[in-house]
Parts: C-alpha cells; structure tokens; sequence
RNA sequence: GGGGGAGUAGCUCAACGGUCAGAGCACGGCUCUUAUACAGCCUCGGUUGGAGGUUCGAAUCCUCCCUCCCCUACCA
C-alpha cells in the first residue's frame, strides 16, 4: 500500500499521542468534521486516481427525480448504493460514480404549475411554453443542487457537480438563456456556450458530473431508438379511450395506473330506457358514472343470461334474472323470462337523445336519424352488480369502445383534454365533467327516467400525480408494441415467434439477469407476459419532443436524430437552431414527408418520462461518441432500486430499450429494496406526525446511525423508520464507540503508540490470538456477505462482533491496561487492541464511512503508523492479509468458555449469589473431547465468575446423570410408530447403555451416532446444562470466602463514593470506614489490596456527623463509608 | 375478479416435518463496572388467525374459512 500521507504536520507533543476521546461522542457535529476532512484531503479524488484504470465495476444508477429535497427514503437506496461502491473500491473497482437526475416529465410541470398558481393547460399556453419549459429546467437545477448537497450529507461519493455552479447555471438561464456562460466541468475543464445549452451539455463527457435526463444526448438516444422501433414496425398511432387525468390534460398508461388505484365513493345509479316498439316497458341499466349517460348509444345483454320481465305498480321493467334481488327496490312481480339473444335488437328511447351532440351523431346523410338506440349482445355482461343491462357509451370506455367498433356503432366524445364537456351537450356543455353528475341526474328524474340511486364503494383509478380521479376519453396516442402472446409456453417458443414479438426478447434478457431477491425474476417476467403496448406519449409541454411527424398522407416519419432533422428539415430550422431538443422551439421545424414531400409538422405530444431514464445505460456512457468506452462499462454489473413501482417503470423501460438496440441485458445484478414507513408502519405523512425530513433525521440521529438502519434491514420488507429505532441503532455503534473509548483514554495514560514494540502474536494470550482470529474471520465473512449484496447479514456479523469485542475481550482484558499489568502483557493488549479496531474499522468503512474513518483518523492518522494511507477509505479490504490470523480451535473453545461462565452466572442467580461473592469451585463436563489451551482458557472463565478453581469432570461424574437423547432426524423415519416410546423412556431415563456405546431404550436399540449423550442433574444440586455442557458450582460460603466477599463490597462501595464525589481517575482520595469491631477484624487482611484498586488511603473510625456516606451491609456487619477528600500530593 | 405473500409474545421478527416455538424491543426484577448509566442476567409474556385432514410427530405439508399486504384488472 503506498503511503498517501499529504497532511500537514502540526507542531506537538515529542511523543506521539492519540486525541482524547470522549465516551459520548457527538456523532452530528463528528460527520461534519470527517466531511471537511475528506474535502481538504480530496480523499474521493485520490480513491478514484488510485484506481484508475484498474478492474472495473461498473454501476448505474437510477435517477432520482430532481423536483422536491431528497427524503429518507431516498437515504435507504443511496445507502445501498455508496455501500457496494465503497466496498468494491476497496477492492481496487475503477468506477464511475455518475448520480443521476430524472428532468422531465408530469412530476416537474406539477409543481412549476402550482407555484405559478396555473389550473389548467390553457394557463401554460397563455404563459408561454418556452417561459415555462424554462422554469421546468430552473426547478430541475434549484434540486439537483439541493440533491447534491443532502448526497454529499449522507457521505455519498458521486463525481458530483459543485451545486453553486448548478444554481449559478440556473440563474443565468433564469435572466437570459441566450448569453454566453462559462462554467468549469467536474474535471476542471472550463465549457462556454449560452446558458441553455450549457444546460443540455450537463453530464455529457466535457463536463462530467451527474447525469441529467433533460440533457441534449439522452433526448437525441431516445430519438434513435424511437427511429429503431419505427424501422421495425413497432411504433403506431392508437385510436382508444384511456384513462385521461382532466387535470392534467394527459392519458394515464398502464404504466402509471397502478399506483393511482383508490376506495372511491360513486353513485350507483339505475335508470329507465323505455322501449320503443314495447309501450310501457322499460330495461332497467345501471351506471356509476353518470356523465356517461349522454354519449349512451346502446344497451348490452348477455346472450345466454336469463332476464325477466316484472311488474311494480304501474311500471314493467326489464332486468337479468339473477340481479332482481339487488337492483329492485320494493315488491314485484315477474311477468315473463327469455334469454337475452332474444332482446337483441329492441330499440329504446335513449336518455338525452334530445341533445344536438346525440342526433349528430345517429343522423344520417340525409340529416335523418339513421340510427336508433338498440340493445346488443355482449358476452362481457354479468350479474354480479348492476341489472345485468349494461349501459354501452363507446365514447367514454375502452371496452365500450371496442364493442362499439366491433357493431360499427356511432361514438360520441363528450369530453375536451380538460375534462370540460364539449358543444353539442345543451346545458352540460362548458361544465366540469365532475359538476355533471347533479343536474344529469335532475333531468332523468324530471324525465321519469330516474328507478333509483345508491351510494357504492369501489377501486377507481386515480391519477398517480395528482389525485384526481380518471375519466376515460377517446384520444390518440403513440404506442411501442410488445407484440404477441403466444399461447404456449417459453421455452416452445420457434426463434420466429421470439424474433416477431419484442416482450420475449425482453424477457431474454431478464433471463441474463441475477435478480436479488429471487422472486423479483418471476414479477418482471410476469408484467411482460400481461402487459399492454407501452404508450409513449403525453399531451403536456416538459418533456421528451417525440420526434414523429404524422403527415396527412398517411406515412409516419420518425426522426433519429438531430443530424437527421437537421438534414430532413424544410422549414424552421433557424427558430430551433442553438436550442435545446424541447418545445416549443423544436416545434417550429417541418421536415419533407417520405411519403408525399409536403411539410410534415412534429406531433405536439411530449414522451413518456420512463424513457428518458431508460436510455441511461446508452446515454451516460458515451454510446454514440466512443464505443469502445462504451464496450467496457456496458452491461453495468448492478443496479438497485426499490422494487415496489420499478417492474412496470425504470427496470422495464432499461430492459425495453436495451432490448430494441442490442438485445442484451443493461446489467447483471438487481437488487431490490421495499419502503420506507413512518415508526408506526404507515406510510409517512405530515399531517399523521409520522414523517422524518432528510436534513432533519441527519442533523439530528446522524447519517451514520440512518446508514445502520438501512443496512440492518431486510430488504424484501419495509423500514419501519423512526426516532426510537435510531436510537436504538445509535446504542449499537456506541459499544464500539466505547472500546475505542477506553482504548484510547489508556493508550493515552499510557503513552502507548503503534510503533511501540510488542511481543509477536504467536506469543500473545488466548484472548489476543481470539479477537484477532474472530475479526480476520468477520473481514472474511463481511466480504462474501457484500459481495452476495447481503449488507444485512454483513451488518449482523459486525454487531455480533462488536457485541463480543467489548463484552469478552475487553471486560477480560481490562485490567491488562492499567499501571499495575505487566509491560509485555500490557504491551500486547495494546497491540491486540489497535489492530482489533484498525481491522474492524476498515470493514465498517463502507456501511458507517463517518465513524470508520473517525476511529481511523486518530488511531492510525494521529498515531502515526508509518506507511498506511490517511484515510480508511483509502486502505484495501483486509481479508488476506488478516488470514494468518485465523485460529478456528481457538475461537470454538472460546465460545465455549463463555457459555462456562453465561451458566455460572445463571447458577449465580439461583442461588442467590452475588459474584463478587468468590466461591471456592466448580465443576464442569464439557462436551467432546478437545478444548484447545484448556487451562489458560478455564482461568479466565473462573477469574470472570469469582471461582477459585475448577475441576474437569467426566460423565461419570456422581454429580450429574446422564441422560439420552434420541436424535429424530436420523431415527424418525426407520421407527415410525415406535416413537412415542421411545420418547417416553428418554424422558424417564429408562436406558441401558451397551458396550459399543449404543443404547437400548423403549424396546428397540439405538446406534451410537443415533442419540446424544446428556449430562443431567441430580436433585439438590445447582446445575446448569447445555448442549452437553454441564456446569455445577460449590455454594458453600467458608468464614474465608464470606471475609473475602466483604472486601470485595467494601471495594465497591469505595468506587462507588468515588464516582459519587466526581474526582478524576487517578486522583487518590482519603476513605474513613466507621465499621463495628467485627467487620474491622475481617476486613483488615484485605485493606492493603483495596487501597491499591481505589487508589486510596483507608483509616477506620468515626464518621464525623452531617457528612455524605455511603452505608454496606457486610457480611461482618454493616459499615459506614465517608469520602474525606483528595489526598494531599507528596 | 385473477395471481402471489403473510397471519407466531404487547411491538418487530426467527424457527431443514423432529418432541420445551425462540431473539430483540417494551414491562418488571436483579447484577457488573474507575468504559461511570456503557453493559449483562433473570422473570413475565403463546390455544403459532380458525376448523378439519395427512403423519409416530405439524408453526411447518394438504383442504376449507377469516383477516391483512402486494401485484394485476376501466366490468357497467
């Protein structure tokens, strides 16, 4: 490793010496400091040259809608997202580090709308659409700067643009987008062209930085692929009713409905269509939309269902038979019953055939009514809901529409963009097509029309952005088709079939593609499989210029590029020339029709945003301009987004765009993630008290503690996120924080520093060569974890680690730290110590880079270890040069001492002995045979738990029965039904164990591999047990122990005044002890050590009145203990 | 409506068909400690959503029902 040290050197102290740390730290105002750290040192740019041009690891990133702040649940994903790119640094990966930001489309023209307080699109259009587009792009900039700054916050490492200069950028587009602006790219290269270019150029190679999907190459890719499709015959112009948001004046795709769907409260309406050539009869129809009514057309029955004729007072109505229950209202009485192939054809009065809109459209050439309203046969009609009549508008519904056009009935269109009701429609017209519903239902009352209204509860769609319930309207839009489904399996598939239908090859490449977790396989392949052709247009300003000019002729041109329209152009080019590929300036260029050479006009509809982001993997990485680079970085190993959404959105549009061009996956691994709820596991919400803003969660838990959260999630469920989970996660890290703590308050008493000489590790104690073995294994299992993406079990490891650093090794090694340790053993725990925590942080770096490189920072910065970079991030990942570390018998016998002594303590409990009470022994049978270093490791096991020894005992030890356990796994099949018994007599001890060491039991014999051997005790013995582990502990208290316990109080309470009083570690203090004779006596042989470990003066006396004591009941008697004060300096 | 998943302690979640259903948090009790409130232990807590079935044995497999979530669907 080379050494990167380019840090000042201060003046200092002649030794060496760690700063002090404090026990409770303050990680807020630590990550700014470790923030400055990394600008001063440019510890990023120095990673990056450090790797250049080595192995790469190529990511991609999904972009970020750059229209509001960042939000946690932002955080979660871009914590994925630093962590695998830091790990994989550390491997020496040469990477990208592109951020992205998502520009265009619906979300930004929202907000830009509401700022501006606009209603609807006729307010965009007496504003201007280039004023407007240009604010879209000012909103774009003001978030990616703000963005930027929150990422850089959160410790993300991206090649990030400096956010003045984007809002610099943003101003000068603001005053004049025309003028000449320089501005320095993230490499340092200085660009000048008008402000709106230079916006355009954002992200492309001269520049650098995140991407940007408004910029001039991601439109143009776009218009390639557009081209491509078009070239392939995929690419046409849809006739239909869709899901339109009157709102936003724009169609709704499939794409975009899931998200929108909501209870909705309709009216159920029933109404009265009186038949024609049937005086006094009428079908009975049902609806939930009202307005729908006007453009009513037909009437449909099922063929085969069954419908009845019924009387109630003096009315007939008509209804399917197996609805009467429900749509009836009061008594009746059934007259007639036929199938509804014989209703087929019956005319009927339609319910606002007054309306000019309506006798326009039934009129024929001659101006006569050419067409009567009729009942039809439908085999989608049932009888679940409704009368079993279906009220058919194929105007107003996508399968009405179909079936109108199957029978070539007349449509009637009632709606504008807007949702406002057309001419054409009497007294609706010009009305809202929500403010119909009333007097629609007036004028069918007034009419005799109305039977009967309900209120019903129902999923609706609604529009995904903003709220507002969807209407269904007639329009054209473009779509890409997915082409067929075939009705056989895949893999019967001919290579014709797949070469004919885009969705297959598509799901070839889901097939390249390692999906974690597993199941999101299946959820792409099934979206493919069932969704529609995607629709691309949208009938808004902001966005992708679709580059299709539809001429009159019929021929459908497709632009490719801007070369192309540049080539293709016959009038306009001058008004688009210098600008952006965004309306309206490229509006303005007509380009010569294929078909018939007239001047064809680009159709005025903007694309769907799902575009933009899915050409990244081809825009962002020089696709068109050097392929070579291209080459290398395309597929990107991984990508990872949260799952809920990205099915139909980002994954979809990638593997669709990839597919078209070169029908290879975009990248090799995902990894999904769920979202992130408020603590109460609901989504967050202001008004519910739930929410968590990024700025706040950061300055307030610290990123680091966000970053614990994330990685200690499961990925697959949703973060429940919240105050009381980080502190908790912030509990976790500061038990690390407290063994560096102490590591460094004694290092510094101490004067220890690294280079300080220290015995080998093969001649250190057990617990050294322990915690060096355990975190050489946790760099090793911490790396096959991440490299799986696993950072949850990675996370896990760690904590298990930390949890056993601190409260084994060092509870066991604290001593070893002090004055009164011997120098080389105090020489090795030091050394063990350091590189414990140099190790561990360096595999915390990636998932806690802030207090990674805290710790790093003053234990090998500070402390001058020669030769090592100046940042952690700097360093390798350490598993190999940890592997000789590795002790594998050592740590299994370790972790048996320690369930020695998590007994010991049970049996402490139970018999209600404290541990400073010392016992005189104890026994244990441990189970197999090896138990490496058995000696060395018993002691520490005794010293933990106040035992002065310990003695091995076998199975035959009188203290303990043994007891059998039939292992089922391997018996239960071969016995069956000679289980119980079996079991019966194991609970009962009834066994005989044989020579060869199988077991007769229960009247069968069991094998020796077959059963477990058990240590059991006998009653009246304090025993604990485990997995064959047999603890026992000697309770009897000799006069000697009981004295020994008393000192041990006395200690203690002495420490415990100390801590009371506030002196400081080393000062020495003057203890009175006011105790009866008895307690004097036994306490005196032991006053000599407890002044040693209080580090004070004990005179036994008088405690002087109306002074601070501290009263213990000793086992000699109850004492008095007083403070007198600091001891006089020598 | 169709498809998928899940219902386990007050909460969040574990538990290859194997005989005492476990952790963490919360509650209550205790303990350790010159890391000074950091930590550890113990207790309490369960008809594993319900009802059947398969099996020597079911939280686990099967059937039906109930509830919730996700995906999907303009049924009027």
């Amino acid at each position: 490793m080379p050494s990167q040290s380019t840090r000042p050197r201060a003046l200092r102290a002649p030794r060496t010496m760690f700063r002090p740390v404090s026990s409770k730290p303050d990680l807020v105002a630590q990550e700014h400091e470790i923030l400055n750290l990394w600008h001063d040192r440019r510890i990023f740019a120095r990673l990056r040259a450090q790797n250049a041009g080595r192995e790469r690891w190529s990511f991609l990133d999904g972009p970020i809608t750059a229209n509001n702040p960042m939000g946690v649940h932002h955080a979660w994903g871009r914590a994925y997202k630093d962590l695998f790119q830091r790990f994989w640094a550390m491997h020496g990966r040469d990477q990208r580090y592109q951020n992205g930001f998502d520009c265009q489309g619906l979300w930004v023209e929202v907000n830009v709308e509401r700022d501006l307080g606009f209603t609807s699109k006729r307010d965009i259009e007496d504003y201007g659409i280039a004023e407007f587009v240009s604010l879209c792009k000012q909103r774009v900039l003001t978030y990616a700067a703000r963005q930027t700054e929150q990422s850089i916050r959160l410790g993300m490492w991206m090649d990030w643009n400096d956010p003045h200069e984007l809002r610099r950028l943003r101003d000068r587009l603001a005053e004049d987008p025309s003028q000449k602006v320089t501005i320095s790219g993230t490499g340092g290269t200085e660009v000048t062209d008008t402000a709106e270019m230079l916006v355009g150029r954002l992200g492309l190679p001269e520049l650098g930085g995140s991407y940007f999907t408004f910029s001039n190459e991601n439109n143009f890719l776009i218009w390639s692929f557009l081209a491509e499709c078009h070239r392939r015959g995929w690419l046409y112009k849809g006739h239909d009713t869709m899901p339109w948001c009157a709102r936003c004046g724009t169609g709704i795709s499939q794409h975009e409905m899931t998200e929108g769907y909501a209870d909705r409260q309709d009216p159920g309406l029933t109404i009265k269509f009186p038949l024609t050539e049937r005086p006094g009869e009428s079908l009975l129809v049902w609806t939930t939309t009202p307005w729908t009514l006007t453009s009513n057309v037909a009437a449909a029955v099922g063929e085969d269902l069954r419908y009845v004729k019924v009387r109630q007072g003096d009315e007939v109505y008509w209804l399917g038979r197996g609805t009467v229950k429900h749509a009836l209202e009061g008594p009746f009485q059934v007259l007639e019953e036929r199938p509804g192939r014989e209703l087929e054809g019956w005319r009927y009065a339609g319910p606002f055939d007054e309306l000019p809109a309506v006798q326009t459209a039934f009129a024929g050439s001659d101006g006569k009514p050419s067409y009567e309203h009729r009942v039809v046969v439908w085999d989608e009609v049932g009888e679940e809901e409704g009368t079993g009549i279906v009220h058919i508008a194929p105007g107003c519904g996508a399968e009405d529409f179909a079936l109108g056009k199957s029978l070539d009935l007349p449509m009637i269109a009632p709606l504008d963009e807007n949702g406002v009701v057309i001419p054409g429609f009497g007294p609706y017209s010009g009305r809202d097509v929500r403010d119909v519903a009333e007097p629609i239902l007036e004028s069918l009352r007034h009419k005799h029309r109305f039977y009967r209204l309900e209120t019903i509860t129902h999923r609706y769609p609604h529009c995904w952005r903003c709220g507002t319930p969807l209407v269904f309207r007639l329009v054209d839009e473009w779509y890409i088709s997915m082409g067929p489904v075939y009705d056989v399996p895949r893999d019967q598939l001919t290579p014709e079939q797949v070469d004919a239908s885009l969705r297959y090859q598509i799901m070839e490449s889901v097939d390249g593609i390692k999906w974690i977790p597993g199941f999101g396989y299946e959820r792409e392949l099934d979206w493919l499989l069932n969704m529609h052709d995607w629709m691309i247009s949208k009938k808004r300003y902001w966005g992708l210029a679709l580059p299709i000019y539809d001429c009159a002729c019929g021929t459908i041109n497709v632009v490719g590029s801007r070369e192309d329209l540049a080539e293709r152009a016959v009038e306009g080019w001058d008004q688009f020339d210098g600008h952006t590929p965004h309306r309206p300036y490229v509006d303005a260029v007509k380009i010569r029709c294929t078909g018939c050479g007239e001047p064809v006009a680009r159709i005025a509809d903007v694309g769907n945003p799902w575009l933009d982001a899915g050409i990244v993997p081809f825009s962002t990485m020089h696709y068109r301009s050097e392929p070579d680079f291209w080459r290398q970085w395309f597929p990107a190993d991984f990508v990872t987004e949260s799952f809920p959404g990205q099915f139909r959105n980002w994954f979809y549009s990638l593997l669709a765009m990839s597919t078209v061009l070169r029908r290879e996956p975009p990248f090799r691994t995902l990894f999904g993630y769920a979202l992130v709820f408020g603590e109460d596991g609901r989504q967050m919400h202001k008004s519910w008290g739930n929410a968590i803003e990024f700025d706040e969660a950061a300055e307030r838990m610290g990123v680091d503690v966000m970053r614990w959260m994330f990685a200690n999630a499961r990925p697959e469920d949703n973060i429940n996120f919240g105050w009381h989970a980080a502190d908790e996660a912030r509990r976790r890290l500061l038990v690390l924080w407290n063994v560096y703590s102490f590591f460094v308050t004694y290092a510094r008493l101490a004067d220890w520093e690294p280079t300080a000489k220290a015995p080998t590790v093969a001649k250190r104690g057990p617990l050294d060569r322990w915690i060096l073995s355990r975190v050489a294994g946790l760099a090793a299992e911490v790396e096959e974890d991440l490299r799986e993406y696993d950072a949850l079990d990675a996370a896990r490891a760690i904590d298990a680690f930390i949890e056993e650093l601190s409260t084994w090794y060092l509870r066991r090694s604290r001593k070893r730290f002090s004055r009164g340790a011997g120098a080389a053993d105090r020489a090795a725990a030091f050394a063990t110590m350091h590189a414990t925590l140099v190790a561990l942080v360096r595999v915390l770096a990636p998932i806690l880079p802030f207090m990674a490189d805290a710790v790093y920072q003053n234990i090998v910065v500070a402390g001058e270890v020669p030769n090592v970079p100046d940042s952690v991030h700097l360093t390798g990942w350490p598993t190999a040069e940890l592997s000789g570390l590795r002790d594998r018998s050592l740590e299994t016998a370790m972790a048996v001492v320690m369930r020695v002594v998590d007994l010991v303590r049970t049996l402490r409990g139970q018999a209600g002995i404290k541990v400073r009470q010392p016992l005189a022994r104890m026994w244990i049978a441990l189970p197999g045979a090896e138990l490496v270093e058995r000696e060395t490791l018993l002691a520490l096991a005794a010293d933990e738990v106040n035992v002065k020894s310990i003695e091995l005992i076998g199975d035959e030890s009188e203290l303990v029965d043994r007891r059998v356990k039939p292992l089922l796994p391997k018996i239960g099949k071969k016995l069956g039904s000679a289980i119980p018994a079996v079991m019966a007599a194991a609970r009962e001890n009834r066994f005989e164990i044989l020579a060869d060491g199988s077991v007769r039991m229960g009247g069968v014999t069991l094998a020796a591999d077959e059963v477990e051997i058990l240590a059991t005790p006998r009653p009246g013995t304090v025993v604990a047990h485990d997995e064959g582990l047999v603890v026992v502990i000697d309770t009897e208290l000799t006069p000697e122990l009981r004295a020994e316990g008393d000192a041990r109080e006395l200690q203690r309470a002495i420490q415990d005044a100390r801590k009371e009083s506030g002196v400081e570690l080393d000062d020495e203090v003057r203890i009175k002890v006011d105790a009866p004779a008895a307690a004097r006596t036994t306490l005196e042989p032991f006053i000599r050590s407890v002044q040693a470990e209080t580090r004070s003066t004990i005179v036994f006396g008088a405690v002087p009145p109306s002074v601070e004591t501290i009263a213990v009941e000793l086992d000699s008697g109850a004492v008095t203990i007083w403070l007198a004060g600091k001891a006089v300096a020598p």
